[in-house]
DNA sequence: GCATGCCTACCTACTGATAGGTTGGTTGCC
DNA sequence: GGCAACCAACCTATCAGTAGGTAGGCATGC
């Protein structure tokens, strides 16, 4: 893969988790990379080009991180802590998860963004679902709904726990918030 | 109150809910109110005054209707439902939570405006709060973590909900993931 | 060996649209 | 008269996107 090609996404991903999809604009990825605003135009013509590139990078590296986590050794619950965890690193950054940011401004997306977007985030909870499965199979977890539901809504709440902790609490507040949901299904 | 001033607030509430902060301009209120764009000014001279009234407005609307829900009859998982409920009806309009949205934009907000933001949030989960106490203490709810860090977590799991939904399953995945949370506190 | 053609990467310079915000009024009510 | 509400016209900055061109790498054919 080009060098510039990969600093712009770089760039621009730190952007849209600090700062929103509508307020990153290619000005400011052109300052950052250090090359002018025509040649990200050059690289990603469109802006709708750039979110769907940084959408499937998103799914080929984000999903690496919590496939690893999944397929790694531990319980259900410790699984679940340490998929928090990296939750709680970007927070740290004042940085949204890039599904998250992206998917609060929606309905400024392009059709075929919504669609990459919505294939993001059906991955990333399938990838959770197999933690909550094991929870079952283990007796580690225990919950009433479909294993799909409670992976669904872990993501979910990771999503908006990374958001109003930004905004008030901090990483105390997040860590908090994630124990109290986290041990409502710990056997 | 002033008319046009309120209509104002209600055009503007309702653009930020369904697309957000930064895609939200005057001159879109503007257009849907019947006014010129100066004349938004007029009321709200600068946008962070709009956000703020926003936000103030939401302290004194959101928060009667949330407080009624935790004031009136009821078991505190009904209470609970009967929450996830006014955030699955903005689902169904394609509208975020107000805080939720604007969180989401938090590193492009004024001082003043987090300030006030802040203050909404903290205020919002205090409400949500006594319905965590009122769990305790009629034992329909069971939770290990402190009930502030509790409600605090349905509160971001509510935003967080509201936002995957809205991109990838709609309102049943909402409602099962609502169940999923609710179900693991219920006795 | 080297000229031709084509490609990628990058550039300067620009366009039209829109953003938030200001100035200097006019109108009508208390 | 004074004030609140409103307006047309304007400002500057920035946005996404385009036009047109340059420099260098790499292949082809002679």
């Amino acid at each position: 893969m080009n060098d510039t090609k990969t600093k712009i996404l770089d760039v621009a991903e730190g952007l849209v988790q600090r700062v929103g999809l509508n307020a990153m604009s290619y000005q400011h990825v052109s300052d950052a990379v250090g090359v002018r605003k025509a040649s990200i135009h050059h690289h990603f013509p469109k802006k709708e080009n750039l979110v769907e590139a940084l959408l499937e990078r998103c799914h080929f590296s984000y999903g690496d991180n919590y496939q690893t986590i999944v397929d790694g050794a531990g319980s259900a619950p410790d699984k679940l802590r340490q998929l928090a965890a990296v939750f709680a690193d970007g927070l740290q950054k004042q940085q949204l998860c890039l599904v998250g940011t992206i998917s609060a401004d929606l309905n400024t997306l392009s059709e075929s963004s919504r669609q990459a977007l919505e294939a993001t985030i059906q991955e990333t909870v399938n990838i959770f679902v197999i933690v909550f499965k094991q929870g079952q199979q283990e007796d580690s977890l225990s919950f009433s709904s479909l294993a799909e539901e409670a992976a669904y809504a872990f993501f979910s709440f990771l999503l908006g726990a990374q958001i109003s902790a930004r905004a008030c609490g901090g990483e105390e507040s997040f860590r908090n918030a994630t124990e109290a949901i986290i041990s409502s299904w710990e056997n």
